[in-house]
DNA sequence: TATTGTTATACTCTATAACTATA
DNA sequence: TATAGTTATAGAGTATAACAATA
């Protein structure tokens, strides 16, 4: 049972952990910042990127996983669709709604930037040795399984 | 030797670790947005909250933590102090120099959000036997060493 | 001259509220 | 009526450029 958020923080070894979470957290993010502002994206916009790059999406949808309203998406999108990243287009079962899909230039660029994300957290990896790395990324898979919110 | 950008992803499995650490930094960081938000606090601001924990620090040093032009926290910092969340006071031993500390209720709400953290993260936790919690703790340990740019 | 910090300006991100069109 | 999406509006976060005060 978790400690309400009243009481002090826990002093066993859980938040060494959940200070290695953040740390690494931040570390990421902040790798993908860096990636996104040098080409001129925002984090969000980057995962839109991600978020599209095996599936389209209606409005509402890509807001839900994004955990922002559609009306935050419809600048959004109408900024990514300016530069041509993305594409809008009717849907055909329901009149109302807009899929929202990659455009050729914004798949190439989503392939890129998981590429550049790969070689800013090379330091990171490389200070494993492989098994090391197998058992983090598995750990890292067991402990995210246990939680329903997060987007692929 | 890391793959340059242009390469196409690597397939060995430093992806599966890559997507694995991206996950759970949207994860984590997800956890930070939503208790910001209940706090009516931005991301930045709650950096800012722990990074003032246990130091203060001149503007100049504050924006380079966080990675901010110093401008940009002159309005931050303005918003927090009229919250009442830090305070600023005057360098004594170079008078273009401002010091920002975390004020009483500023320390209080830093404390209440780690707690909140610790709970909102508490399903990862638990999804881990206390051997396995202390392995991926030191494995993120070892991996964050290998790199200089975070702060705590 | 160089550095510390603020102010002015502009753009993006975000939410709320009001609206249109379709279901 | 309810849902999908857009637009209008407003506030926060961010950067660049110009500035004042101090070093």
């Amino acid at each position: 049972m978790a400690s309400t958020a009243q009481d002090p923080a826990p002093s066993d070894d859980t938040s060494a952990l959940i200070d290695a979470l953040g740390q690494s957290a931040f570390l990421t993010m902040g790798a993908m910042t860096k990636i996104a502002a040098e080409h001129d994206l925002s984090l969000t916009q980057l995962r839109v990127l991600a978020i599209l790059r095996d599936r389209r999406l209606r409005m509402t949808d890509l807001a839900a996983y994004l955990g922002l309203e559609k009306s935050t998406l419809s600048g959004l999108v109408a900024r990514a669709e300016t530069r041509g990243l993305v594409g809008r287009a009717a849907d055909r079962s329901d009149k109302r709604a807009v899929e929202v899909f990659l455009t050729e230039d914004g798949q190439l660029l989503g392939k890129r930037i998981a590429a550049e994300l790969a070689d800013q957290l090379a330091p990171v990896v490389s200070a494993l040795r492989p098994a090391e790395r197998r058992s983090l990324q598995e750990l890292l898979a067991k402990a995210l399984d246990a939680t329903v919110q997060f987007e692929g």
